[in-house]
DNA sequence: CTGAAAGCGCTTACAG
DNA sequence: CTGAAAGCGCTTACAG
């Protein structure tokens, strides 16, 4: 392999002016510049990432640990790794992707052994046992998802009671006064997944305020079980105007379940669901939707942790937990219920 | 940091001895041993990575080089990047993720800064430009997805034409004599996506041997232009009895298609799909299939890589080409044509 | 503006 | 069975 010394010898100047040059640190030459890089392009030359990072101890790679559990559906955590992996590169970092089922244990192999600059983590849950492992970690980390306790860690997520509330006052607004909210499954809950109940909790309570009856239940995550639970609670509420789906295989299910039916949104049912844009593009779902931004939030993660890992004040920073407001993109699925 | 060096005044031994004690390379006293690990223990060491890799030239890492295009459908792609995923860690190895428009030049970046000991490529086109690359590393790299030339190349991928034929056989020997072939959008075609007329070419020259009217078209990848497509099909093809579907999309489509048309398969229409048997659970897709085996393909891809890392003698073998043969999942949608 | 040297934290021949 | 030393390929104070 050609080193920096092949390079030096090439160019006729010593290995610490082969690599000022190469790294601006210090003023070279013109003409010392020149030669050194001709001679990189001549012997295409390219720094050894381990010996760099020894000699740094930066490794300009970031751990990304994402966790697939058999009862969430799968492609939304796509969303979530590109915004991660794109954002990284643009700010000249690779990513490390970890996909262990022990997430806390992986995280502990690469942080300790200093494969990494940082740490992303996906899918944060309530008490999640990648954390502990995280605070006692050198490297800074940054999560998406709000845990239950975040001190000493920078969190990014969607603002779930928000995006609840909104949900129910959009439908108020328009005149619903009863309402179905079908949430991931209820194993998501158990495990911690505390985005569920903080979206159907703010929910219910936003609901209980403006007098709206709100029936609210866990779904299933796979077909055909949520079709035919989107079936048993449209025979069980029958006098429900308005339906809200925090639960992407429930709204990747519901166009088939309104044809069947003959129904159709928004004339004979208000429908929002809670998705990425690039989900209902996928599966051209028909219904408004709080947008759940997963690639923006996997580049807020990662500048978040690009500016601890860079500067030493940064490092030093409170920590941020910072909750997007929900945004409720218009795709022409709820009105006035029918009269 | 801890470095080997605090493990081994802790253990009261040389550094080497510490190594040695911890990589078991030579023998080492029980209790020198003993104390090594203590010390491991009590001070919490873990080596660094890339001082261990500048050493060794080896860094445990595997390069992934996954590729989104957008008219292709992203969620088939995550099943073969957790395959790989999951195979590599298994091995030993942890997986640098890489999703980059310019995949030729990731590639070039991460093998020549020696940050992976071996690569693999995803979704390999016809004529790949990631290739010329990678047969210039020193690496070496397996890919997922035939192309056009092999050479010096290990090659993984499900036998297109052999499912081509599967799939016009068992309808023939049903009974059909007029099928309707959907295929991936001819984007991914003129993309140089070759196992889309792999299949096609092959589906219909089998069709023409038995006898078989088969009308092969591209699709779309996105709904409703898919849902239209197929609505479309069956209107110009009333006289066709079954239906194959070398398309995601199409196949996520189709449910709703046909009972939009109250019509069932297999009485009214006999269906054969080609995807992952993950693909069809997650879209609870009631129809057979043949197997796409992306995590077979992955894992194949990964062991194959992995002893060429690590033995010199497989290094040099010739490179293989393994198409694994089609496997058709029965699930009940196909039958003898209506009369 | 440039060079010689030390050091990052490992592993592994070389010696005993 | 163990140790002292060299070397992997960089970067960066230290000196001039």
């Amino acid at each position: 392999m050609v080193t920096i010394g092949d390079v030096a010898r090439a160019a006729g100047v010593s290995r610490s002016t082969a690599s000022y040059a190469l790294s601006g640190k210090r003023t070279i030459s013109a003409e010392v510049r020149q030669r050194v890089n001709d001679a990189v392009v001549e012997l295409g030359y390219t720094a050894n990432a381990g010996a760099r990072a020894l000699a740094t101890s930066k490794t300009m790679v970031i751990g990304l640990l994402a966790q697939f559990h058999e009862d969430e559906f799968a492609p939304a955590m796509l969303q979530y790794m590109l915004g991660v992996s794109d954002a990284a590169r643009e700010l000249g970092y690779d990513i490390l992707l970890v996909t262990e089922a022990d997430g806390a244990r992986a995280l502990g192999r690469i942080t300790d052994s200093r494969m990494v600059d940082g740490v992303v983590l996906l899918n944060v849950a309530e008490d999640d046992p990648r954390l502990s492992t995280l605070r006692a970690a050198p490297q800074p980390g940054a999560l998406v998802g709000l845990p239950g306790n975040c001190s000493g860690l920078d969190v990014f997520d969607l603002d779930f009671e928000e995006a609840g509330r909104t949900m129910v006052d959009h439908m108020y607004r328009l005149g619903h006064r009863e309402l179905i909210l079908v949430s991931q499954p209820e194993h998501v809950v158990e495990r911690g997944g505390a985005y569920v109940w903080r979206l159907q909790n703010a929910a219910l309570e936003q609901a209980s305020l403006r007098g709206v009856r709100l029936h609210a239940v866990f779904g299933d995550s796979k077909q055909p079980a949520v079709g035919r639970l989107l079936n048993d609670l449209l025979d069980t509420h029958p006098e429900a105007t308005g339906l809200l789906l925090n639960n992407e295989a429930a709204a990747a299910a519901l166009p088939s379940v309104l044809h069947a039916r003959g129904l159709s949104a928004p004339a004979d049912l208000s429908v929002i669901g809670r998705y990425s844009d690039e989900f209902a593009r996928t599966f051209s779902l028909p219904f408004s939707s709080i947008e759940s931004a997963p690639d923006r939030l996997g580049r807020m993660a990662i500048r978040q942790l690009v500016r601890r890992i860079e500067s030493p004040e940064a490092r030093k920073q409170p920590h941020v937990v910072r909750l997007v407001s929900p945004e409720l993109v218009d795709r022409r699925s709820t009105a006035a219920p029918p009269t």
